[in-house]
RNA sequence: GGAGAGAUGGCCGAGUGGUCGAAGGCGCAUGCCUGGAAAGCAUGUAUACGGGUAACCGUAUCGAGGGUUCGAAUCCCUCUCUCUCCGCCA
């Protein structure tokens, strides 16, 4: 979210990103009117509020001092009488100023957390034709036979059909060896993460609305994720870790001692897929359900470039580990997702679709995701302020299983396992070995 | 599911209608003391919003929301959460 006195004086930037983010349609002009008339509102309720304390203290003094000496009374009760009438009065008022407020807040509430972050400088222009490719590894072998996509690899170990008896589509079933790998993957980027400084985490995959708000699924995204119903309509399904992992610290003040706070967790991840109808829809590339790794971090802001940068070079390691092709991309304006002001999509090479295809987005978050879910440090100078905060996958399972079975994929239909999850794995180098 | 107890600042903890943004302690910061440190002493130490170049001023906040009142941390109602005991249960 955006500092609301940031928007009242920079409307033209936050217009600009609206256009830079191809997201115009946010009423700045009509956020100023309804600013000017909030603060106006806010003035008279507050010296209203003035009034009424400076009297009520004078009655309460006095009564104390009326209370000591038996003092001559007068007529001092019709005074006292016709002086409560007319602070009753002024107290109404100030009810009806703040009635009135209150409604103003949740428009503005609205408003602001409608905002998408400011796209960072070194963000190219454009949509994602406009994204850049930063580099790129490993090389793109030919295979001396036909490639088969990952659906048609594995037999009863990828089972779609009794996923869609249990559940429906775009729900997957792995069995035996595949289950396994999948596991060693899991393993394998934990292990590597808590290496890497990252605390493991094992936290809820029903979170509350608020959580959703604070991390900046809500309100935007309501259409894609999932909402459990009845008593329970409050809980929703993470769409991934960092929703957890970034609602870990909310609403404290953090000791700046603890920056950075780095954070890994794998969990399973339930997305709605609302705008995805007939795409992707065969195979483990897009499904309701899937596990994955992530990352978190809440550090300082003058370190979080860095951070950013040493986080997509953790991911992209363990891709390398996996001797995955892959290349790094620097998303475009209009591709960078609603709380990132910067982001890294890493793409691992498909070779049955022979493409690229997303399987990690680093995003640096900047400020918008703690002030959203009011996470602060305490600066030096004792003063709170925001942190930043970054996340990226490392890694997804489902994605990443796509990719070991194609690229590994042999003559005989069998896929070697590599070496890094052959200590995960039993001590196999192959599945699918008949 | 049944019975009970509780929620106050970074932490602990006092406070049952007025001078309470809130005693006291711990922690932290600065200064004095010291060869240096500890102890001791002194001072300071919440957050948000609005106004002001600033010093500062105003308003709100004692789990959340509502009510009573001139005035609420304190009284009333609703909700949420935490803890203890019993029952059930992976």
């Amino acid at each position: 979210m955006l500092d609301s006195r940031f928007v009242r004086n920079n409307p033209d930037i936050v217009k600009e990103n609206l256009r830079r983010r191809h997201a115009e349609g946010a009423d700045v002009e009509g956020f100023l009117l309804l600013e000017q008339r909030r603060l106006s509102l806010l003035k008279s309720s507050e010296e209203k509020k003035q009034e009424r304390n400076l009297a009520a203290k004078k009655i309460g003094q006095e009564k104390q001092q009326s209370k000591q000496p038996s003092e001559n009374k007068g007529d001092g009760f019709l005074e006292e009488t016709a002086a409560r009438a007319s602070l009753k009065t002024l107290s109404q008022e100030i009810k009806q100023l703040d009635g009135q407020l209150a409604e103003l807040n949740l428009k503005q509430d609205a408003f602001l957390q409608s905002l998408p972050n400011l796209i960072d400088e070194s963000s190219p222009e454009g949509d994602e034709r406009a994204n850049v490719l930063l580099r790129q590894h490993g090389k793109l072998e030919e295979k001396t036979f036909p490639i088969k996509a990952h659906f048609e690899l594995g037999q009863t170990q990828l089972d779609f059909k009794r996923a869609a008896k249990l559940s429906g589509a775009r729900f997957s079933i792995l069995k035996g060896e595949l289950a396994m790998l999948e596991r060693a993957l899991a393993n394998f980027f934990l292990e590597q993460n808590i290496q890497n400084g990252f605390t493991e985490v094992s936290p809820p995959s029903l979170v509350n609305e608020q959580s959703m708000y604070r991390s900046g699924q809500l309100p935007k995204f309501a259409d894609d994720v999932f909402r459990l119903a009845g008593d329970f309509s409050y809980l929703y399904l993470i769409s991934t870790a960092e929703i957890s992992l970034v609602n870990l610290h909310a609403d404290e003040i953090l000791d700046r001692d603890l920056l950075p706070l780095r954070y890994t967790a794998y969990t399973n991840c339930y997305r709605s897929e609302a705008g995805a109808a007939g795409r992707d829809t065969r195979g483990l590339m897009r499904l309701h359900e899937f596990k994955k790794v992530e990352l978190v971090s809440i550090c300082l802001p003058e370190e979080s470039e860095a951070e950013h940068q040493s986080m997509v070079l953790l991911a992209e390691k363990l891709l390398q580990a996996l001797k995955l092709p892959y290349r790094v991309m620097l998303l475009a304006s209009g591709d960078t997702g609603f709380s990132a002001k910067r982001c890294y999509d890493l793409e691992v090479w498909i070779p049955s679709e022979k493409r690229y295809r997303e399987v990690s987005s680093c995003s640096n978050c900047g400020d918008f995701q703690c002030r959203r879910a009011k996470i602060r440090y305490r600066q030096s100078n004792g003063r709170a302020a925001y942190p930043h905060a970054l996340n990226a996958s490392a890694l997804p399972l489902g994605r990443i299983l796509i990719a070991v079975l194609e690229n590994f994929q042999q003559a005989d239909a069998s896929v070697a396992v590599p070496e890094v999850l052959w200590s995960f794995m039993k001590g196999r180098k192959f599945i699918f070995k008949s």
